[in-house]
DNA sequence: GTTCCGCATGAATCGATAG
DNA sequence: ACTATCGATTCATGCGGAA
């Protein structure tokens, strides 16, 4: 398996071509938006979206597991005043092609630039697509509960300024374990609603999301030592995330300067890795199997 | 124009036949879901949503008038574990009948319907489409301004319910005193994320909406006296939120039940008219023109 | 006259059971 | 095999009664 923990430089039509069916357990990606930076990936126009995107969709059916996710972030642009329908239309065309359209999580984007025009407001949300091959895909849900919500409301009236901060970030912040232990308050499960704010530093790249974004996902829907792929790379983010939680990652970009990018950041974290590591050999003393959850049938 | 504020009991394909072309403002609706089940209101299946809804949105389309704007909002089901694509094929076939799809608004219903389930989490928003007839159609962006903050906005949102004049017990001591010392400071534009819990107080009535919803749709896209539609008017809620607004309603629905609601629920509401009315009074005294900024509160 | 707590109530979804 | 019905699950909100 000497394709895992690599980033690949080409197009992922073509790179995904070696890669074996059914070896991948979360597919997350961002794709380059129809368009909006055609200055770096050379610009897809709108109405050729789908077109473009579909032999690339076939590669990531072929590659994903049939208990795996392919999670979508995307958003229709504007174009003369309308939102185009590149995004529905290729959600249709996924559909004709077998993939499962299984739910559509938004992300509200709290920070969203200001800016202001005569007949729109601010876009301050994306989507995120959840595609899959069959039904049963895995699902740890336990791993990314949230704390309740009630707790502020019913408890300190007074600090109102506080709980709103913490209503804001019960769901955005991308560990629940940091807030678990903030107060050992009960813990319920979050919606497909996910507010975290957009990444403030640009990391050299056009279109970054936060760290927060991929490893909420990646905690979902894969286990430790699973393999996400992000086949539009880009800085990074997505397998410096996969790192962090001791999941295996792959990552293509058409842009040699952003697989460049993309291992200096991976190369700065590699010391959190060895600490996770160490913490595996620990787990394994653990009564209960780690692959076992206690959900997904 | 003896068709204006009333509620009209029928099919509104059939009823807004009578309407004359180019005469209505702002349409804003909540249509039935697709249901499986055919109990309530027909059920129309999802599969059949589409031909069901084109024939209603062309009167829409007539009744319309050109600088006027459609707002639906509207949730797929899941149907056997997927999202049902009805929703984005109506967006779809509603392009090709000639509409702009504008802009697509997110509702993020804070309190959105318990459960568990081992596939997916709670379902937490929905849409709000935008249509158009024209690309300069009219859009009032200062009537729904926000103070700077979310903590400011939150607390903004929850007040707004009161500001209708039904219940002053619930803020009237605590933050409506000082709702004024926020009304000289920054205000910014909101973005296309509209956070809102549903109603879940109202025993009997199955209010889909809170009255905020409308309410801020009708600042937003129509000024005093325009008229306001809402063809599948359920409980009552847009032609509510219209007259406290100082706008005119026509209010339509196939059960005849509903109708009977919602004139009660109307004719409850006509007393704060009134005090409206001599607001408005007052409002020409103040310096600022009572057309533009915002007068109705 | 406030504050606080109990409780009913949602445009829900899944899986099993029954016809 | 396919459709219809039912029980179980779950949490933010707002009202009403009590302290």
């Amino acid at each position: 398996m000497d394709y895992l923990n690599k980033i690949f430089h080409g197009d992922c039509v073509d790179i995904l071509r070696d890669f074996p069916d059914n070896s991948v357990d979360l597919i997350f990606t961002s794709p380059p938006y129809a368009d909006q930076r055609s200055n770096t990936y050379g610009g897809i126009k709108p109405d050729e979206y789908v077109a473009w995107f579909m032999p690339r969709a076939e590669q990531f059916y072929r590659v994903l597991k049939p208990t795996g996710t392919f999670i979508l972030n995307i958003k229709e642009r504007v174009v003369n005043g309308e939102r185009h329908t590149y995004v529905i239309e290729l959600i249709l065309e996924m559909r004709k092609s077998g993939w499962l359209w299984t739910e559509e999580f938004m992300w509200h984007k709290k920070n969203s630039y200001p800016g202001k025009w005569p007949n729109r407001f601010r876009d301050s949300w994306e989507r995120l697509i959840q595609f899959n091959k069959e039904k049963n895909f895995h699902m740890y849900q336990d791993t990314v509960m949230v704390p309740v919500g009630d707790w502020a409301q019913s408890r300190l009236s007074n600090l109102s300024e506080t709980d709103q901060a913490r209503d804001e970030s019960k769901v955005g912040s991308g560990f629940g374990k940091n807030i678990s232990n903030w107060l050992g308050r009960d813990m319920v499960y979050p919606t497909n609603v996910i507010h975290m704010a957009t990444e403030c530093g640009n990391r050299g790249h056009s279109a970054a999301f936060p760290e927060e974004l991929p490893s909420w996902f990646i905690k979902l829907f894969t286990k430790e030592l699973d393999v996400v792929l992000d086949p539009f790379v880009g800085s990074g983010t997505t397998p410096v995330a996969a790192i962090q939680l001791n999941r295996k990652y792959i990552g293509i970009d058409v842009l040699e300067e952003y697989c460049i990018k993309s291992e200096e950041r991976i190369s700065r974290c590699q010391i959190p890795l060895f600490s996770i590591a160490e913490k595996n050999e620990l787990n394994e003393y653990r009564p209960n199997s780690p692959a076992r959850g206690e959900k997904e049938r």
